[in-house]
DNA sequence: AGGCTAATGACAGTCACTGACAGTTGACAA
DNA sequence: TTGTCAACTGTCAGTGACTGTCATTAGCCT
């Protein structure tokens, strides 16, 4: 809190340390949506940012880091906004408002570093990229980890006795990747979409875990819409 | 069905062929579990199996798909289970039938290949080993896809109007990768410990996301209740 | 037996990543 | 202001996963 808080005005040199940082990230991610992750090489990424590819390596541990960088950010807000959810509410319930709110905030402090647009547009390169899907994967997990910790603490219950707080998470984070995989397909990348995508799938997790299916048919035009909720 | 059943005589040349490949699939896991998966070069792989390097990837696409070859298998035996479960049974119900009566079958048939206990082992090396973890968990999701098609067809829904499918198999997912966890980091690494330890937790899915928790404690079953520790 | 072709090995090259070493350049005290 | 120290950086060499190429070997089939 002392270093955040109290900024003592940073030195050049840090300065030219940030400024190097974001060009490598810029340059990667501008590289890697248009020609694609694969067919980018660290060299490239180090070219156009005008450093060597060495100093590329200083700053990322791998080509990977650098492509995920921007939704570690991204993640760490939601998890401080599922800490901050009053005590009282249901855990999937926390989870469903911690993103909501925490959306907001998520997109003031992707822009701080790159565009918001790169950011989204990056989500469809994930998804057609296998080896990044598969990042992407493991990071989830990792993070649904995080967050059963920070469920289990809220409801007072341990982790290694009890497993609904990693079974409740995993539905979430589930619930989560059927929606970016359906959103990454479609045509507007906008952040709200994948909101309200979200969401209205959230609803669903309940009723879709119950009751059989032949009686109660969803939405007759085969959207999602309003079955219960 | 044909080249199966009618079995022309696999000639010399086929032979060698299915040696080759059991003797790096062998070669490999053995060397996996023994030094570890990073610690393992390709070179060492095919040294062990007496081939060149070159000849290794001939057979496996990469380092990747040799480690997975087995898991594949065993995968495809689940699916084929889900396929013939009776159309009535609620779909949770019916992934989880068809995971208890695969089991057997998968066993036999990963012993045709390698020592079960070795393919077993290796799932430790696995969740311990951070590129294999992310392989895997890509891995199950094109897994779960697949499944979802599946649980989809046996209701007569369609997949891209309907959300259920997909959001039950992921929550079955979640719940396999939660016990596989688990499961990998005790000691008893056996087949049917894993079995027991995923029927039980399945059978906490539905109360688990319903229910307020502080109330009613998980399940008199004496294994998961404890709490205490 | 001899030709065809699949299977293999040997070799060179790319790319991600790492360690070692030397040169530059901010930071900071004298 | 200057000199020293430590942080950054670039260059170079090396490893390991993988790929393309080409020549050789060895089942297969007539």
């Amino acid at each position: 809190m002392k270093s955040a808080d109290t900024a003592p005005p940073p030195g050049l040199r840090e300065r030219k340390k940030q400024r190097t940082r974001d060009a490598l990230l810029r340059s990667a991610l501008e590289l890697f949506t248009e020609q694609g992750y694969e067919q980018t090489t660290v060299d490239d990424i180090a070219e156009t940012a005008e450093v060597s590819q060495r100093t590329f390596f200083r700053y990322f541990a791998s080509k990977e880091e650098a492509a995920f960088f921007v939704s570690r950010l991204a993640e760490s807000h939601f998890v401080e906004a599922v800490r901050h959810r009053p005590r009282g509410e249901a855990p999937l319930d926390a989870l469903r408002q911690a993103l909501v709110e925490s959306w907001e905030t998520i997109g003031e402090a992707v822009e701080q570093l790159i565009p918001l647009e790169l950011h989204m547009r990056f989500y469809r390169v994930i998804e057609s990229t296998p080896a990044l899907l598969a990042a992407h994967l493991r990071r989830a997990t990792e993070l649904e980890e995080e967050i059963a910790r920070v469920v289990a603490d809220r409801e007072g219950l341990d982790m290694d006795a009890d497993p609904r707080p990693r079974v409740v998470v995993a539905v979430f984070g589930a619930v989560m990747r059927v929606t970016e995989r359906i959103w990454s397909a479609r045509d507007d990348a906008t952040l709200t979409a994948l909101r309200d995508l979200t969401t209205a799938y959230l609803d669903q997790v309940e009723p879709a875990l119950t009751g059989n299916w032949r009686s109660d048919t969803p939405g007759p035009d085969g959207r999602i819409e309003a079955r219960t909720t």
